[in-house]
DNA sequence: AAATTAATGTGTCGTTAGTACATATTTGTT
DNA sequence: AACAAATATGTACTAACGACACATTAATTT
């Protein structure tokens, strides 16, 4: 920015109408908080109390308060809505359409976030919170179906490429889980065989000695994520090429 | 956003200083514009005229416009900067710190773009603006340093699985100059009969029929890359693996 | 207790892609 | 005419990918 522009500023300070030209943008965050439940990949949702959407359901998100980092925004409405905050979190993209806000203009920096939901009871039905089947949103509020394909577009190229797909899951899984958990995101199957393989090659995993218990059929044995690897930021890691 | 949230806003509106409180953040963009020249890959900076970061340089940015979108408030930088429209140009990552910028609080949403140095004459000694080296720029002002070197990585990442690094060549172009720009960005080595063996898998490229003309040496056929990939926005393609 | 069901667990082979590496050829320069 | 400097090209080895089948285990049913 040029000191040009800082003149424009501080003349915009003292004429209250330019001023407003300037400033009269708001920024909120909006979440993408996906957890994984029923073998079935989920967006957690709120329904939209604006005139403009009744009916529809949006994202979780709020505006950032002027002394508040745009991560620390986006911990805040996780913790706010879900109680959690040791999460993974990373930012995606900024939304910033003239008229994406009925209300007027607001940017919003999107994060995705993604959450084991076994392992915390969420006070859903408390503030009209509930999980949605990704698959099955046709719509949302502002352009909050936008932001999601964006931030599920992100988590598919995340997870061929880092081992981010493990915060989806509870600490122990067994390999049959998270192949599940690999094609509900990729939307493929894949061969038990070569998947097995591949992600014996990747050393992301150790065999913990324990076995399922409660599945219907054989139990197979459970596996934890190498702790070098359990980061809620990214690490880099060779890519993991599946299909 | 809720409806809560918009009321507190809607109170905003009518008390001054909370009003401020909500929109007392500037939002802007920042350019990190890229150009290849002499082996080199270089970035278009700007001698910063504040009194806090005298003697450093910083990005090319502005502020939005209230009835501007993001993607043309960094055209517009562009295009007053560069006088170039038609250029490649890609959303990186937004930056928020609290103090990242000594006259308030500025948020700014990071662009990077690719041009090719060779098509334009850029009024450079005008308006202070120069090519720096990518690779010897120690400090800039404010947050910029680490805007550059987020959106370098990006940039790294693209270059390895679209071919977005034709905006920095010339229309016509050899294999040498191609492989050397893959050099210059990811900072190796490459062999010249794996390279050429892996972009004629690619099939990006036509052979021209001409020769370069200009070089001390015996000239190398000359290619352009095929109408369908010369894209200014992304499009999918499968991954170059290089090194 | 035996048979059945449904899942786990593992290996091979053909194919494709990656890597390392050397020589003849062409053009411009001296 | 000799030389320098770059272009152009192919092979052999290794690693990864993809398709594919069978024996084993534990829970459930009869």
């Amino acid at each position: 920015m040029t000191e040009k522009a800082l003149q424009q500023l501080k003349t915009a300070e003292t004429e209250k109408i330019s001023h407003l030209d300037y400033f009269n943008i708001g920024i909120s965050i909006d979440c993408v908080i996906l957890g994984y439940e029923e073998k079935e990949l989920k967006v957690l949702l709120i329904k939209s109390d604006m005139q403009e959407f009744s009916g529809l359901y949006s994202l979780l998100g709020d505006f950032i308060k002027p002394d508040e980092d745009l991560e620390a925004a986006s911990y805040r409405v996780l913790k706010e809505r879900t109680g959690l905050d040791d999460v993974f979190l990373e930012q995606v993209k900024t939304f910033g359409n003239i008229y994406r806000h009925p209300s007027g203009r607001v940017i919003t920096v999107a994060y995705y976030s993604l959450i084991d939901v076994s392992n915390h009871k969420l006070q859903l039905d408390l503030n009209e919170l509930h999980w949605h089947k990704v698959d099955e949103i046709n719509q949302l509020a502002f352009d909050h179906k936008l932001i999601l394909d964006t931030c599920l577009g992100r988590l598919r190229e995340q997870v061929m490429e880092h081992p981010v797909i493990f915060n989806l899951l509870p600490e122990k899984f067994s390999l049959r889980e998270l192949q599940e958990l690999y094609e509900a995101i990729l939307g493929v199957e894949l061969d038990r065989r070569n998947f097995r393989k591949k992600i014996s090659i990747k050393d992301w995993l150790v065999d913990i000695d324990e076995m399922e218990n409660d599945v219907p059929h054989r139990p197979g044995k459970l596996y934890m994520l190498k702790k070098q690897y359990r980061n809620k930021a990214l690490k880099a890691t060779a890519p993991l090429q599946l299909a």
